[in-house]
This record gives C-alpha cells, structure tokens and sequence, in this order.
DNA sequence: CAGAAACTGGACTATTTAGTCCAATTACTT
DNA sequence: AAGTAATTGGACTAAATAGTCCAGTTTCTG
C-alpha cells in the first residue's frame, strides 16, 4: 500500500507539513470519522489489520470511499487510529478496574474480573491490544503507538501497586515499574495461551503467579 | 480465499478423502516441496501470514505456481505447513537448550540464551510461534496445530522440571503441568512486551518472576 | 443571502492476488 | 526402451483491493 514511486515530485516537502489528510471540522464530520474509526477497530479486532480491507470497513461503516480518504491519508493512517481508539478502549476498562485498587485481595479481584471476561468470550480474540502489538510490532509508527500504549497500561499497574504499599506502611521494597511489567508480561501471555488453547487456566496461573510476586516484593 | 461456490459439484466428496494435494514420491518432489515450506516459513515469519503472498513465496522458493499447487491444495494448507515447520524449529531449539536441564542454575542459563537471543535481533519479530499463535487463533485448524505446539512445548518445560525436582530429592510438590504453563505464558508475554518495547527487560523480568515461582513450587 | 469551505457519493483505474489449466519435461517401472 | 506416473513452467482468469478523481451537496461565515 501507499508505494508512489512517481519521479519528480512536485514539492518534496516532508510528510509533517502538508497532509492530505483532513481533521474533521463540523459536527458531522467528526460523527463519521468516529464511525470509521469504530467500524475498523470491530473489524481489525475480529481478522486482524491485514485481513480488514477498506471496502469492509466502508460498508461496516456506512461511509464512501471518499469519505475514508478525506480523513485518513491511507490505510495506514487509518490503521494507526484503530490503534489508538483500542488503546482508549482497552486501557480505559483497565484503569476503572485499577483505579481505586489499593490491597492485595482487590488486586485478585481484578485477576477474577479478567478472568470472568475472557471466560465470557470463551477465549477467542485474545487481547485487542496484544494482537495489535504482535502484528504490528515491526512497523516503526505502528510500534509506536503500541509501545506508549503499553508504557501507560504499566504505569496503572504501577500507580496501583504504589498505592498498596503506602496503604500497607511500608516505605520501599522492590522497583515497582519492573513489577509492573511483569504484570503485563503474565497477563498478555496468559491471554495469548488461553486464546490459542481455548482455556482460561493458562491465563489464571500466569496472573496468580504475578499476584504472588507483588505480593512478595511488596512485603505483603 | 478457497471460495468456491459454483453449484453442483461433481462429486460432493469428503475433504478428507480425495484431496488434490499431492505428496512428493521422489527426491526431487520432496526437495521443491520443502524449498516452498522453508521459503514460506521464512516470509510468514518476517511478514506475517495474510501479508505473504503465493507469488513471494513461488519467487523466493524458485518454484512455479504449479508447483506450490500440486503438493497444497490453497494457501491455508501451505500455511499450515509452515506453521509445522516453524514449531519445529522453534521446539527444536528449545528442547536442545532443556533437555539435559535439571537444576535451577540450568534453568537461568537457559534463561540467558533466551535472553541473548532475543537481544542479538535487537528484540524483532518476538517469538515465530507466538506471532502466528496471535494471527491464526481464530481459525480452527490452524488453531488447533499452534495448540498442540504450545502443549509440546510445555511438555519440554514439565520435563525439565521433573528432572529438577527427581534430583533434589523431592517428592512431589506443585503441579508442573502447572508450573510449565506460567512458565511458557511468561515466556510469551516477555517476547511480545520485548518486541513491541524493543528492549529485553520486560522478558528478563518475567522469566525471572517465573524461574522464582518454580524454585519456591518445586521447594528449591 | 452569497460565496467559500467542508463534506459526500460513487464510478473508475491500476495492481495485486489466489487459483486454474494444460502442454512439456523428467523420473520410475517393467 | 516403452509406457506410465510424477513433476514442472508459466500463461491465463476472475475477483479483490488500495487509491484517485470530480461533480454534487451540505454547512459555515461574513
């Protein structure tokens, strides 16, 4: 996609400066850019990126070719804003699952709801943002964009941790940003076997594993 | 892709038991067969599954186009030969570094290979197996062969384990089926965190949690 | 209200892609 | 060596796909 290899361009101005791409300026506009977007994330969700042509996504989305084009430059631009309507989605159900956790049993109810909601999906899609990250992760913009995605679902991990540790008196134990990312790292492998496997266990024992751990290096 | 719906089929045989695939009867059959597999696994592996082409594979492997669709009836039975293939190297890999392992000292050497291989890639492309489990979960056959890997290759780690344990002189403690599970949801979600952040923390840290929750399961 | 700007519909193009087909060649068997 | 089976080359097709273009419509602004 997107591969002009015409000679002699016009003006060789940088791709920052003058995007053929158009921000949404009334109501409306924004209404069907928002509709887009949404159609391509459910379908980038269910197939994958490469697998979600733009004519699906016209039709899922009710919009025209033009439409698609007027405000994204390529599929590429568009796939880079499913990106971030999943990371919005993901991280927005995390952080009001996190926010007011502040003890060792919330965090295991945290692990249940987890648990309880890939039960309900009988394991199929994984994580959104975990399939996103494995066939993306070799495009510098798309890594990007889920590399920070990650960065913040560990920071609320983090913020949660710290908040255990103050509630329980102790001052300083282990690097919390490091527990953090173990706590990713269980979670997103545990989602990927419990998907390929069909079966929630892998998932459970990944993140009891990780709930012990904290628990360890925080002291509690 | 395979959509055939042109009514009235000649004969409306089972799959199973007239395919137009064949399997190569002589040396030469076997060798172009193989060159396609090897070309495949290696496109598939850099690129990913929908985004490699028959026509890439048919030029990498210096093969024809009949030639891939004499011995795989269409892309999807291709890719399931890669998916074999790429499981083979990888469980192949993994159990030349575990199988004469039975001590935790071994285990964090193994811990280190992994490590220093991830970081020789400069953390690209994550684990082969994993990338395709997050692609092909969701279609049953090729789910099903990326399962039965992942079970495999648990089965290495449980192995390792029961040697660990028979030597220290312990009885019984954890379940290792268990065990090997954390072990390998760790494994997978430090390779995705590792390629998506492009740095091999994520993975030492969770390989490490996950070596310390077998050391305190198998009382080491 | 009138002109400008934003937005929309959808036909059209140029490529790419999976898959078919058959004639030609090479290997195996007796 | 002849005949049969396996293998190979590559042209061809039909469908899908990303992206272009422009004329028409709606909304905004002075």
């Amino acid at each position: 996609m997107n591969k002009n290899v015409t000679a002699l361009p016009k003006t060789p101005v940088p791709k920052t400066s003058m995007p053929n791409t158009s921000v949404p300026k009334t109501a409306r506009g924004a209404a069907t850019r928002a509709r887009i977007v949404d159609a391509a994330t459910e379908l980038v969700r269910a197939r994958g990126a490469a697998n979600t042509t733009i004519d699906a996504v016209i039709e899922a989305s009710k919009a025209s070719k033009s439409q698609v084009y007027h405000y994204f430059a390529d599929k590429d631009e568009l796939v880079l804003a499913v990106i971030q309507r999943q990371a919005e989605c993901v991280l927005g159900t995390h952080e009001g699952l996190l926010r007011k956790l502040n003890s060792l049993s919330g965090l295991r109810r945290w692990r249940d709801a987890v648990v309880a909601l890939t039960h309900q999906t009988n394991c199929a899609g994984g994580c959104p943002l975990g399939s996103l990250a494995a066939e993306l992760s070799e495009t510098p913009r798309t890594r990007a964009a889920l590399a920070e995605s990650f960065a913040r679902w560990a920071g609320h991990f983090e913020a949660a941790f710290a908040r255990m540790q103050s509630r329980a008196g102790i001052t300083s134990a282990g690097d919390l940003k490091e527990l953090s990312e173990a706590m990713l790292a269980s979670l997103q492998g545990g989602l990927l076997l419990a998907q390929t496997l069909r079966s929630t266990r892998p998932l459970e024992l990944a993140l009891d594993m990780a709930i012990d751990h904290v628990a360890a290096r925080l002291g509690l």
